[in-house]
DNA sequence: AGCTATATAGACAGGTCTGTATATTTAACG
DNA sequence: CGTTAAATATACAGACCTGTCTATATAGCT
């Protein structure tokens, strides 16, 4: 939409911006290369000249918001925690801070799961695996600082929290399920 | 593919069946028309005698799969377990039971509800949010005849463990998510 | 047997999509 | 100023989509 600078890559990184803001909010299938080129005030070759093709676009729109998400992530709990215990219930309340968001449309990742399902094989099917195993591990790690007794389970029972509290927070439209799997992530913890 | 019978109605059911079936395995969006009259043998204007849309199809697909679900549901659970404790945590027990089955990609509602979050006025987007809302109506009751202090709110952590197994399970095809949150549903009970 | 309702195959209209080709204009730079 | 590289608008190919139309065939029923 903006005239985009003539330095090497700002077109890309804006194309890219573009893209990535209309795939988030309205699906990837749903947008069309045309519509990204008008939304970003290029011509379509201009377009094909930057990206191979649309399925390699989305898979670099995965991967930036990946390592995106996680700097999000990691940054908030910081700044709202410092003890390793409250750093991983601060978790849940990083993503109340994100459902905050009235564009929050849910969790970008299994979006994309969702919406690949029956091609797997496609380059951003693998990025979003990627990312969700790179959450869990985060989140592994929080729980070795905290010293709990089986931290590569109970990761994956507050990932399982997460992914609801995703779910739930981008069918409901409210912030209501981060304070849900807040509440229960205590509970697992107090058992320690 | 089988011929189907001339009995009055019988064909509309086979068309719905096959189409189920294919929109489940592939998403809703990866499945025309065109495959479903090819899969089901009929021929396309048979189809459209019997339908008046591909969307009112698909509504009719969730609104069947819902039916289906919530009494199978009920129906396993009050195989798996007696006592209203028991049972409400036989929810999980019976998504075990779900999660074993080769077949199973993800939640249906789930599912249709990330393919059509930009056009939620779409008849089988309403359809699937009503589910999920009985869904939590039935885990209310489960958790009323417990006697819990806050059937409403313990029912909204539930769900979201539900919600949370379900889309793990999806991902990671295995049925450990169903453990995982029976775990966490017991300790959620045990604090009662 | 003959009438009627329905199923059939297949073409087709009008729209969408991804990706390519072409021909023109703009901008950078020596 | 003049050359060169890149961006532009536009058209297009080929595939797919939903839904309609037509003309033929089949089945049940009296």
């Amino acid at each position: 939409m903006k005239p985009h600078n003539t330095q090497k890559g700002t077109a890309r990184e804006h194309i890219l911006a573009v893209a990535s803001e209309l795939f988030y909010k309205q699906g990837i299938r749903s947008v069309g290369v045309d519509t990204i080129v008008a939304e970003a005030g290029v011509a379509k070759m201009s377009f094909y000249n930057h990206f191979k093709s649309k399925d390699l676009l989305v898979e670099e729109y995965i991967r930036r918001r990946d390592g995106w998400w996680r700097n999000w992530l990691q940054t908030t709990v910081e700044r709202l925690a410092t003890s390793p215990r409250e750093q991983a219930l601060a978790i849940f309340d990083a993503l109340g801070e994100r459902f905050n968001n009235p564009a929050y449309r849910g969790c970008a990742f299994i979006n994309v799961l969702t919406e690949l399902g029956n091609e797997p094989e496609h380059p951003a099917y693998q990025a979003a695996l990627e990312h969700k195993q790179q959450v869990l591990a985060y989140i592994q790690g929080l729980l070795e600082a905290v010293g709990v007794a089986d931290p590569p389970h109970l990761a994956r029972q507050f990932m399982l929290l997460l992914d609801g509290a995703l779910v739930t927070a981008g069918r409901e439209g409210t912030t209501e399920a981060a304070g849900l799997a807040r509440q229960i992530a205590t509970q697992l913890l107090e058992k320690e």
